[in-house]
RNA sequence: GUGGGUAUAGCUCAGUUGGUUAGAGCGCCAGGUUGUGGCCCUGGAGGUCAAGAGUUCGAGACUCUUUACUCACCCCA
């Protein structure tokens, strides 16, 4: 038998309502406030993710999927969704008009070991926006994820903000990080001993206790920011208090990848208490376009992890409804009366009530059983008698009430009880 | 890449110090009066006990190897 490669997942019919419902949420709250979706191919050259990603990152370094197509050309599969989306605003959407606000759903690959909430193909809603440079947008984008988080239902979640900074001063924040933790490495973790060198910033998410402690009197992000990035980061937190929109700082929060400056953003549900806790994150990235050649435009953004979403969702035990049940179900008692029960269900779908019967020649109890397993909300049994008097039988299978209908009247029952 | 755990029916799992023909619940199919679902009862189909080797009179069980899955670390969504 062959089975379904590791890291990947079946959505089976039973569970791909969860999905729709999630992916229709998120093109309602986009919609509310302007943006676009924007669709960028699965895979791209692999120079953009090392040059947007970063190649000091262990996603460039270690977990893309990249391959060598049959013209010599080294292709890889997106590991994340803002480069493509980026590369797509240089070639195709330089010359709009300011700012361009999109979305996107997309699946998304990495070659890591699986765990729960972290999968080789995952899926990410994510929101890129370009052109504006004020903490107005920033506020937008993180205000647009939480209400998305809310519509679906995830109401109790932590928002962490922190700035990390921009240019001359963030590059002067590293330097003065390194030195603090070369001077205390003694005390660091062996990984976070070896991340001084690769990527400082990091150390300050470690959550082992020893270096948690070395970290209380390190230099913080936000005491080394230039004069507008200060005012950037003051201006957010004023906006979002305006809005009673609750965060904390978290001066130890940064991102892993490389293209963010200034705010960085996490939403982190309070239920759960794994690593994989961060259903969303995102933040500023005005570097990003202009090292990938286009002109320097700001830009603001987040990705968000529908498979760690849908975890949290069960996790918070919020209950999804199945917006895709049978309306009706058209059983017959005889063999012969196929005929009638396929024109009826043509009827009703043309009048935009799905419908259906069976088409294996089941008895009738099987028929109604099989209704209830579709979760069907009306059945109606065409059986001899019915034939000649013209009148049948609508049960609702909820509450097994049954209404005597005249056959021409049915459509019109149908549609007015499912209201 | 590192460390733990698991592998028996479609699913969740039992299976005694190694001992006849491999077990349950759920699910699936059928029946329980000829035309009415859910609850209940009865029956049926469905397994190379992950694979390979070893120990033994005898292995689902014990040993080794491999593979797969899973959880955690790293990293990230």
């Amino acid at each position: 038998m062959i089975s379904i490669p590791k890291g990947t997942k079946d959505i089976l019919p039973d569970q791909s309502f969860k999905w729709q419902f999630v992916e229709s949420i998120a093109r309602k709250i986009t919609r509310l406030y302007n943006l676009k979706e924007i669709r960028t191919p699965i895979f791209e050259h692999t120079e953009l993710f090392e040059r947007s990603v970063g190649e000091t990152t262990d996603i460039v370094n270690k977990e893309m999927y990249t391959f060598l197509d049959k013209g010599g050309r080294s292709i890889t599969l997106k590991p994340e969704g803002t480069a493509g989306v980026a590369r797509a605003f240089i070639e195709s959407l330089s010359n709009s008009t300011l700012p361009v606000k999109m979305y996107y759903i997309t699946p998304a690959f990495r070659y890591e070991r699986p765990q729960a909430g972290r999968l080789r193909q995952f899926h990410q809603f994510g929101v890129e926006v370009f052109g504006a440079a004020g903490a107005e947008m920033d506020a937008e984008v993180i205000t647009l994820a939480k209400d998305f988080l809310e519509a679906v239902g995830m109401n109790s979640l932590k928002l962490e903000i922190n700035s990390i900074g921009s240019g001359e001063a963030r590059k002067n924040y590293n330097k003065i990080l390194k030195e603090y933790l070369t001077q205390n490495a003694d005390k660091l973790c062996p990984v976070c001993q070896t991340r001084i060198e690769k990527n400082p910033l990091r150390v300050l998410d470690c959550k082992l206790a020893s270096c948690k402690s070395v970290l209380a009197d390190a230099p913080k992000t936000i005491d080394y920011l230039s004069e507008e990035d200060k005012a950037h980061f003051e201006r957010l937190k004023s906006i979002l208090d305006d809005n009673n929109i609750k965060y904390t700082v978290n001066p130890y929060l940064v991102r892993g990848l490389d293209y963010y400056t200034k705010t960085v953003f996490e939403f982190i549900p309070q239920t759960v208490n794994s690593a994989q806790e961060t259903i969303c994150g995102g933040g500023r990235y005005d570097n990003l376009i202009e090292s990938l050649g286009g002109k320097p435009t700001p830009a603001v953004g987040f990705g968000l992890g529908l498979e760690r979403l849908l975890l949290a969702i069960e996790n918070a035990g919020i209950n999804i409804e199945d917006a895709n049940k049978l309306e009706t179900f058209v059983a017959y008692a005889d063999a012969e009366l196929v005929d009638e029960a396929i024109k009826l269900v043509g009827e009703l779908r043309k009048a935009g009530i799905s419908a259906d019967y069976d088409q294996t020649g089941r008895s009738l109890k099987a028929q109604l059983k099989y209704a209830d397993k579709q979760g069907a909300q009306f059945c109606v049994t065409i059986g001899g008698d019915e034939l000649k008097s013209g009148v049948y039988p609508i049960k609702n299978m909820r509450n097994g009430n049954t209404l005597q209908v005249a056959r021409q009247n049915i459509i019109e029952t149908i549609l007015k009880e499912l209201k």
